[in-house]
RNA sequence: GGUCCCUUCGUCUAGCGGUCUAGGACGUCGCCCUUUCACGGCGAAAACACGGGUUCGAUUCCCGUAGGGAUCACCA
């Protein structure tokens, strides 16, 4: 079968190799999260190259936005950045080197007259592939502009021993001479990827398995460097399926195909959260839903990564945020939606207004999935009174028992402990002067102290708020529903 | 269309020839807890794409069919 891959390597260097034409999506961080674990748990390095040989298409921010989201995900690099462009030289090199030992040739065919080409071979039904026309020619035109192609075996066939995918075989014939520098003298992406992926010693090359096809033409050039250069040899591949939006499709915008600043900003995701979510998405470990980075290093292993497209599941997404949102610390989770709050607010966030969020935030965070939810959720606590009161509340204020809020009223002032138990205690109290259920009470003065049907527990709130605040938030309910009488 | 890859509940998955009356999670529904909503607990419905083999025995192995995906540039 021709090529066949060595042994594996002992030291293990993996890299994630984006281009910076966007924003780093979420295919993008789960191929570099299994580069990133394949790596720690070999005690290997995880190495970034940034692909921005398109010059058309790279630019600064999506470079930034790389590094901000492989930031947030707290994956550390090892070794410098290798920008791609800045390594042309090199690359040329290697063309001419290849071209040199005769490993690759010129080409002088016109993009028109390969268009051509492709065109009759689409009308002939046959597949569309350069047909090697300059392959063996040497009566060059000096004068006129050319490409390198390399000069691929046409024999035989090769076998990659895919970490993921298994064994695959592709017949040399399938593939053509591919270009390797460009007339203007730049390299291809073809080129590039494999002479740096050399020149950075990458043992393990980890990827979208749209690559997978690219795999056999990027070997073909190893070898025919391997007989020029010492020290050529393949890496290990592992082609990872891509992620499919929940109809199926390929990811789209609709669907997630967000930058992970969306999932961080928008979406108020927590890191760790998305980072196991997309562990757990095409990988697993037994039932196990929820694991550690410490966890993910100890078990991961290309060899459990599926080999068919996952969906992606935003509700599934949520459910592991809220879970993680639950085991968050307080006092982080705070900082997180301050900033949020202060929008929504229109003002910032005071010592008490803290102190408020951090007593409170062992409960908000259990009715919350994401940031967004939980800085809502705490909106009530700052707001100023009178404080907006929902329709859901209103109409618990209109069925309250006659008189509860001036009762209530009273009944708070005269606390003579302002606590969650002694609060309760007095609703209780009032329940049975009302010869009502505690929810009577209960439900009434939820409304008129969050503005709304559903809340943490209505004592606890009250604890926190302080008596001025709940007695000035009765008040106001009080003046409310005078004013909704007809 | 050629080539390559894939196929367990709606979704993510466990399963690596008998332990499967196919397990877990999300979602859905029901019950419990309870001052509301959550959290939590308990429970229910829900899948081995189809057809042939191989085998004493297939969800697990092989071959077809169907369906899905990837790729076929002087883009990466």
């Amino acid at each position: 079968m021709g090529a066949s891959q060595t042994a594996l390597p002992q030291r293990v260097v993996t890299r994630f190799a984006p281009s910076p034409t966007g924003f780093l999506h979420i295919g993008g961080a789960r191929t570099a999260l299994f580069n990133y674990l394949f790596a720690r748990a070999h005690g290997g390095e995880f190495r970034l190259r940034i692909e921005d040989t398109d010059r058309a298409r790279s630019t600064e921010p999506a470079i930034a936005a790389i590094l901000d989201g492989l930031g947030w995900l707290d994956f550390d690099i090892d070794g410098d950045i290798v920008y791609q462009f800045a390594r042309a030289g090199r690359h040329a090199d290697v063309a001419h080197q290849l071209l040199a030992a005769g490993h690759a040739y010129r080409c002088y065919a016109t993009p028109a007259e390969l268009e051509a080409m492709r065109e009759a071979q689409r009308a002939a039904r046959l597949p569309m592939r350069y047909d090697g026309r300059w392959r063996d020619r040497t009566d060059w035109p000096n004068d006129l502009p050319y490409v390198i192609r390399l000069k691929a075996p046409r024999d035989g066939g090769v076998t990659i021993v895919d970490l993921v995918q298994g064994p695959v075989t592709v017949a040399n014939a399938e593939l053509d001479d591919m270009v390797l520098l460009r007339s203007d003298g730049t390299p291809t992406y073809m080129l590039a990827v494999v002479v740096d992926d050399h020149d950075m010693a990458v043992t393990h090359v980890i990827r979208g398995d749209d690559h997978l096809n690219n795999a056999f033409r990027q070997l073909a050039l190893i070898h025919a460097m391997a007989g020029i250069e010492p020290g050529w040899q393949a890496p290990a591949y592992a082609h990872i399926p891509l992620i499919h939006g929940a109809d199926g499709a390929k990811l789209s915008k609709r669907h997630g195909a967000l930058g992970v600043d969306a999932y961080r900003d928008d979406m108020g995701l927590l890191p760790e959260a998305v980072e196991n979510y997309l562990l757990r998405l095409g990988w697993g470990h037994g039932d196990d839903e929820f694991i550690t980075r410490a966890e993910a290093i100890g078990w991961f292993g290309l060899d459990g990564v599926g080999r068919s497209p996952a969906r992606f599941d935003l509700k599934k997404l949520q459910s592991v945020n809220g879970h993680y949102l639950r085991l968050a610390d307080d006092a982080r989770l705070v900082a997180l939606i301050s900033p949020r709050l202060v929008t929504g607010l229109a003002r910032n966030i005071d010592a008490a207004d803290h102190d408020i969020l951090q007593r409170s935030m062992a409960e908000l965070k259990k009715r919350a999935n994401n940031l967004n939810d939980l800085a809502d959720s705490a909106h009530f606590l700052l707001r100023s009174r009178p404080i907006p009161v929902d329709a859901a509340a209103m109409k618990l204020l209109a069925l309250a028992p006659q008189g509860l809020l001036a009762l209530a009223r009273a009944e708070f002032a005269a606390l003579a402990l302002w606590s969650a138990p002694a609060l309760e205690a007095a609703a209780r109290s009032m329940a049975d002067t009302l010869a009502v259920k505690l929810g009577q009470v209960a439900q009434p003065l939820r409304a008129a102290v969050t503005g709304a049907a559903q809340s943490p527990g209505l004592f606890d709130v009250m604890a926190i708020l302080g008596r001025d605040e709940i007695l000035g938030r009765i008040d106001d309910a009080q003046t409310l529903m005078e004013g909704q009488l007809p």
